[in-house]
DNA sequence: CGTAATCTTGACCAACGTCAATGTTCGTGG
DNA sequence: CCACGAACATTGACGTTGGTCAAGATTACG
């Protein structure tokens, strides 16, 4: 089992430094390293929070199931990214987790949590300052779908991804590796896949961008951020890694 | 100056006890009970995040400002809610704030947050406890806007506020206060102002809901609820109020 | 009583969804 | 190496939902 203090992510420039203390207590939250399949759920929806879990490496989404059979992915969830803390803290988990390509997570338990928060306040209060920078793209995902077009949803949620992407330094230039299937763009944003595959075939046509081979290419991200009503998050602060 | 002390808004059921040190940091934190007339902002997107603040009475929202001259409507603000947080721990605001009716505002000054959350850790805990809460119902809401029709969007986005005015004794039977006009509902659902209102007759065809007067009316909320999709949420804990 | 704001309706149009057929990619077994 | 099937992508035809525009109707308020 990969451990906390070995952990590579950790170290990566985005995220925060972890003082010793509040290291052997996270690491004392950890109860297993699990592997996990594309497409298996790591945490179900209805399920009691007993415990949430940070992505290590691939990919997962966060989603709800929708009562007509269809579902809203509401997040896709990037290395480092912690997820399932909401279920915890309300006692239901009140969205699924799954993952989109193989992928690594650390299960916590969430017993844990609260006692940790309590004894390191720092830690909480950069807990809250990422729940906060959370909030903010979730607004904005809420702004995308209730006012933009297909071609701008598309394009505003791949320059949101390429972004946080970047910040991890996953991204190469113009391309960025993108796992996602048209049917899960199409979730994401709120559309049906046959008109994701119309829009992205107009994206491509005015180059703003590309999704070819699990590939995300964009020649020109000022030229996408303006089409679509990107403004970046400004990265004034390090986010905590749990 | 209406004091902390003699609030009347955090003796209600909904909202935790607050203890005698916590409330001293609360009142000191405050700066000025503002009053603000229909349709005045109390913070305005790019702000720097100087303050945040809690509604008194009244009704506000929070919204966003759209490239095209629109606006998004994030979260209709209620008595006892906070606003502005997010703005004061990222140090812009990334949204406004305006009064929907004439309204009261506790101003609290966002220097004093950190330290306050800091020397009092239940408090925070509380705080994020909130802000969890609050995300479970912005991922209700996109994906009331990601999958759903006009109809059963604004019919969830009624049940939503009818819920949280009965949790604060503001709902009487059947019919609540309800002063947003239709273009807000327009901007609060991601649809037309027209649309809005041709939804609204089937809805009120059906007899499941009806918005007249500034008064909303569900005669039979559980049948709303079924053709909406919605799902209350659990009240296993009081709300902080700051 | 008059004016401005908001609501309502109908006509028309654009965006998006649905369905069905075809193409493409990729892994598997012969 | 090839044949086959499964999953996914693509396209066109067509239907539905929701947007836009413009003209009254209603309400609130001075």
């Amino acid at each position: 089992m990969t451990s906390c203090e070995a952990c590579k992510l950790r170290r990566k420039r985005m995220f925060r430094c972890t003082s010793a203390g509040e290291l052997a207590a996270i690491a004392a939250m950890k109860t297993e390293h699990r592997v996990v399949t594309a497409g298996r759920d790591v945490i179900r929806q209805g399920e009691r929070g007993r415990i949430f879990c940070t992505l290590y490496s691939g990919w997962a989404i966060r989603y709800v199931h929708v009562a007509d059979g269809t579902r809203q992915i509401l997040e896709v969830v990037l290395p480092g990214e912690t997820v399932g803390l909401a279920g915890v803290l309300r006692g239901t988990h009140a969205h699924s987790v799954q993952a989109l390509t193989e992928a690594e997570f650390c299960i916590l338990d969430g017993r844990h949590f609260v006692p940790l928060a309590q004894q390191h306040p720092d830690l909480a209060m950069d807990i809250l300052r990422a729940r906060v920078e959370d909030e903010r793209r979730a607004d904005m995902r809420l702004t995308a779908l209730g006012r933009m077009s297909a071609a701008e949803r598309i394009g505003y949620f791949a320059l949101e991804i390429y972004d946080r992407l970047g910040q991890r330094g996953m991204a190469t230039g113009t391309d960025a590796p993108f796992p996602l299937r048209r049917i899960d763009v199409a979730d994401a944003v709120g559309l049906s896949r046959v008109h994701v595959i119309r829009a992205l075939r107009e994206l491509r046509s005015e180059r703003l961008m590309q999704i070819e081979a699990g590939t995300l290419s964009i020649p020109d991200v000022g030229r996408l951020a303006e089409f679509a009503g990107f403004v970046p998050a400004p990265r004034n602060r390090k986010r905590v890694i749990l």
